[in-house]
DNA sequence: GATTTAGCTCAAGTAAGTTGAGCCTGCGCC
DNA sequence: GGCGCAGGCTCAACTTACTTGAGCTAAATC
């Protein structure tokens, strides 16, 4: 979470080799399935090098051979494509109310997805539910522990500051506590801790709407509203890792400037149908009261599609993403909706000839979506070079 | 400028080399003045492998012993510092109707800068100003090309969109050409093209009031109003070159809501002034009218800083940096009456406990910032290492 | 069917980092 | 005041992993 002053490391031949491995499975991952030579162009490796490393990767079980491909002259190319199954990646979402545990092999695909209810989410409590959730997935799946190869976490944040969000979204218990450290131990996995939006966005790269994109922001509805970044491939944490606190931005409204997420989020939403006497406990209820074109709901997304505009715009303003995706625990029609009545100014850097995305995209919604995130930062990491990983 | 889909490049022996490189002497400059001993503890190599490149450092004239120093038992450490004069970067700004080059040394002090008025940008005009002043620069400074790492060049933004500034800020005659190929052979140096506010917000960490810092943004007052923002060490540049566009996010204002840049801005400013019968060709005439007190002057500002106090929230909120830095075109006295009249909500990520910052710094005004912060994106290159460089 | 072309492998060579022994310096203890 | 010891530094041997160039193979072309 906190990536303040990353301590530069050098390069040696065992750390070379390391992000040379993730290069070539990146080109993989990227092309589906592809030669030696071509891996070789591409990474400015001799085909020698990626020979050696493709061999190691075959040796574990991370790639498997995927046919021969005549093209044109010369001999057949041998390609090779990623084994879904040759790893594996546990993702949580820690609530404070429950524990979702979701596992996706290489290629994104969810292989299991777990919910349990918590009495408490103390510290000794959810590791203990970790441990047990780890163990239940990889029986599951019938594979060993070995192949899995990290766990992502998602907890709720921000961390270190005053919050205002008015539901007891914080975890009790955990003001002290590394999580990272914690879980880590208790899982006998590296760990890495991410909030939802940065969690969420991840997973649309990984198996979602946003494969193959390296720019791009997502607005998610989670507890509140929360924004994940990705700029050139990598997450925006921020100094202390609260980037994308999109939900404490001011937006003018009927009652002056406020913030956003007062206008947009679960929260809200829920607040203005409760005044209608509609009481909604779970998002999923939205649909059925879209469908049914309620007042209090149109009347909520009437203000909200506007407050979202200006959002959007200063996003895309201010990070000029290839496309901003609109997704998390609000249902399919209802964000159809808003993306349909956002009106996006002309005025914009991403108001651009030759555009090939729309401005606006719907991801994934689901109350899953957090927890599969958690599991695509571990995936991603694979194939992502580090930059300056400890020894 | 365009840094989309890096191509992702493997590690070889020579390119780790350069990594390593990069990594001894960011160390260097962060310390000021360091042993080997204690580069290889913060950088995972061994001291022999630190050794042999400060050896090859100090032949080419970057590094130069700085004393011994004893530190408890043990032998005294032989110490390193970076030589000022080892390497140069020249720092060019392109305007419409000027040039303004600037030669910075690795510690970033200002060695020469000029101005030269031009009748017209046109491509060969710049390239041939540029090769002139070049030599000009290095003559000035009687050090040889070879000290010559490297050319940062600002130009006119956004690109490849359609802009909405009012003021002909675009070149023409540029449109289909890539800068930095023209610009590079006319100089034969390796050139960086840049916006105006990351270079200014470069300028700032290289040797200004961001130095040490990793985070942050720079709000930039140019052409219009900027926005630079570091996060982790890198720039932000956004799918297409264009991110930090806070000129253009939507303000409300007593006329609805409107672009930033309709309120803050040099263009601004000058017509406010100029519907009060006060015409002003330079900022710098805004010191003594706001020594003055001058009525329309502290009418905008009135207007002013509860707008930039928006966006400073949004910009806040959305990259969770350590610092906002107001810097640019705009006299010092306007400046520090804005950040003394913007009011930061508490209801912000940065609004942490335990701040050693203040959230709103000022940073250097003048003409020469943008030059100057062009070459600084060289000289930080040589700092940081590239995770993907091309061979 | 000969030729060309591209992919791949083998074997030797090279660059650069690591390891461990040993030297030097100067504080600190006896 | 001399000895011991810790820490910085260097030398030489070793290791890793990439590159280079020769050679083999298979398919498309002439």
């Amino acid at each position: 979470m906190n990536n303040q002053t990353p301590s530069i490391t050098g390069a040696n031949a065992g750390r070379s080799r390391q992000h040379n491995r993730q290069v070539v499975l990146g080109h993989i991952r990227k092309a589906g399935a592809i030669g030696r030579a071509e891996i070789a162009r591409a990474s400015g490796l001799s085909t020698q090098a990626v020979s050696n490393i493709i061999a190691d990767l075959l040796g574990d079980g991370l790639l498997r051979p995927s046919g021969h491909r005549s093209a044109g002259r010369g001999a057949p190319v041998t390609q090779y494509g990623l084994n879904p199954l040759g790893g594996l990646a546990l993702g949580v979402e820690v609530r404070p109310d429950a524990i979702i545990a979701s596992l996706l092999d290489l290629e994104g695909s969810s292989l299991f997805t777990t919910r349990t209810d918590l009495e408490c989410a103390d510290p000794p409590t959810v590791a203990g539910q970790l441990t047990r959730l780890r163990d239940q997935a990889l029986e599951h799946v019938e594979l060993p522990a070995r192949k899995l190869v990290g766990a992502g976490i998602v907890m709720p944040g921000p961390f270190g500051m005053r919050g205002f969000s008015e539901g007891a979204s914080d975890l009790p218990g955990w003001e002290n506590i590394d999580p990272a450290e914690l879980l880590g131990a208790a899982l006998a996995l590296p760990v890495t801790v991410e909030n939802d939006a940065n969690a969420a966005a991840m997973a649309e790269r990984v198996s979602g709407i946003a494969r193959g994109l390296d720019s791009y922001a997502y607005l998610y509805f989670g507890a509140g509203l929360g924004l994940g970044v990705l700029a050139a491939g990598c997450l925006m944490r921020g100094a202390h890792g609260n980037a994308g606190e999109v939900g404490y931005i001011p937006v003018p409204s009927a009652r002056g400037i406020v913030p956003l997420e007062t206008l947009v989020s679960r929260l809200s939403v829920r607040r203005a149908l409760a005044a209608a006497g509609i009481l909604v406990t779970d998002m999923s209820e939205l649909t059925a009261l879209y469908h049914a074109q309620s007042p209090p709901l149109m009347a909520w997304l009437d203000q909200a599609a506007p407050a979202l505009s200006l959002a959007a715009q200063t996003i895309e303003n201010l990070f000029d993403p290839q496309t901003v995706i609109l997704g998390g625990a609000m249902p399919a029609p209802v964000l159809d909706h808003l993306i349909d009545h956002m009106s996006m100014a002309e005025a914009s850097v991403s108001a651009r000839a030759g555009r090939t995305l729309p401005r606006l995209l719907r991801g994934t919604a689901g109350r899953t979506t957090a927890a599969q995130g958690a599991a695509a930062l571990v995936i991603n990491q694979i194939f992502t070079p580090q930059i300056s990983a400890q020894p």
